[in-house]
DNA sequence: TAATGTTTTTGTCCTAAATCAAAAAAATCA
DNA sequence: TGATTTTTTTGATTTAGGACAAAAACATTA
């Protein structure tokens, strides 16, 4: 089962971060493959360990760890994004982190130890990877800045401020978790006005 | 006033992220010039523009923001850390994150332009860079986790037990802060045992 | 469309850590 | 070295958000 490949978008969005070169990006293109997951379905899941990258075409992921039994969702993810597990990505260990299609998914998916050979050796993909890197970095900083200043109501509002997208569409459960606070507590706070 | 320049230290560090060829490293040495800082004094303060990153070679130096009038450290630095400007260095905007040694601080200064010039241009300084931002972006994702998971004892302690040098060097105000946890708090759970 | 499972809402009570305040200890400096 | 400033400790009180529990709303599937 194959997803038409509208690759366009995803050099578009590629593009958006670094201007890559036509023969560095058809480097990258050479080695997707498409895939689709249904909602609830996992790309990256315990034990894990095939390495794979995926570049979300259409739909939704969140990425979550499991703390004493407790899900911690730490990041969603969109069109034109791309997941991977750091640990894999980075130091060859299984993924802590899991991947869930909150909808359903079409993606397509790279080797990690392709990407990986890729970014190394490539200019543009290399630096194309720096801002990736950048825009997660400062997405976390920010976030991290927000959990230590702003109280429960407040973090929300500015989620609901920077990511009005990703705040319709996830459960409420999800967010609650991602902003660190609990689904009751969540609900209290959408409920007053 | 200048500092001895030990370059081999440096080396020594930056090798140790990537194995950088003597080439592309002297890039960088060219560049680098020495300073001091005392004791409290800013390496990047408020509206700061002059764009500059620093080689911490001795001391320790702590990134803050200031909201709502209260310092909130991010990080600390000690020896073999390259410490900038997120904001000079990704948008080109004046930093929200200052700078302060808070132990008298040797450094070598590299301007950012040049700095990323640099990097976008070197193959090897862009996968150092990008290494760089690896092992930070773990940093701060795992902090981000602990806060979302531990209380404050446990935060400190496993804090303790990660930067057991900086707990000791650190005041306890600015450890604090960096926990996310008030002074008093952080006093209290010192006592105990 | 009924039946079952999942998510969200709402209620009550409770606790970890904040706030405020002031004393004690440590560091800095003249 | 004593005087002054800065940091840390300790105490009393308050509060935001957690824990637990059960009902309501919403989805999913047969």
């Amino acid at each position: 089962m194959t997803a038409p490949i509208q690759i366009p978008n995803l050099i578009a969005v590629m593009r958006k971060a670094w201007p890559i070169s036509d023969r560095s990006l058809a480097k990258i293109i050479d080695l997707l493959t498409p895939h689709d997951f249904a909602k609830r379905q996992a790309l990256v899941s315990e034990g894990s360990t095939d390495g794979q990258a995926y570049f979300i075409e259409t739909g939704m992921t969140r990425s979550y760890w499991v703390v004493y039994g407790e899900e911690i969702t730490t990041s969603f993810s969109t069109e034109g994004t791309l997941v991977f597990s750091m640990d894999e990505m980075y130091y060859g260990t299984p993924s802590e982190e899991y991947v869930e299609a909150v909808e359903p998914v079409k993606a397509w998916s790279i080797s990690i130890d392709e990407l990986r050979q890729l970014i190394t050796s490539d200019m543009d993909l290399c630096n194309w990877w720096c801002i990736i890197h950048q825009n997660e970095y400062r997405r976390i900083h920010r976030s991290h800045k927000e959990r230590l200043t702003l109280p429960a109501q407040e973090r929300y509002r500015e989620f609901a401020r920077q990511f009005p997208d990703v705040c319709r569409r996830a459960r409420l459960t999800d967010i609650a978790s991602y902003l660190g606070i609990t689904p009751a507590t969540l609900s209290r706070i959408r409920s007053i006005k």
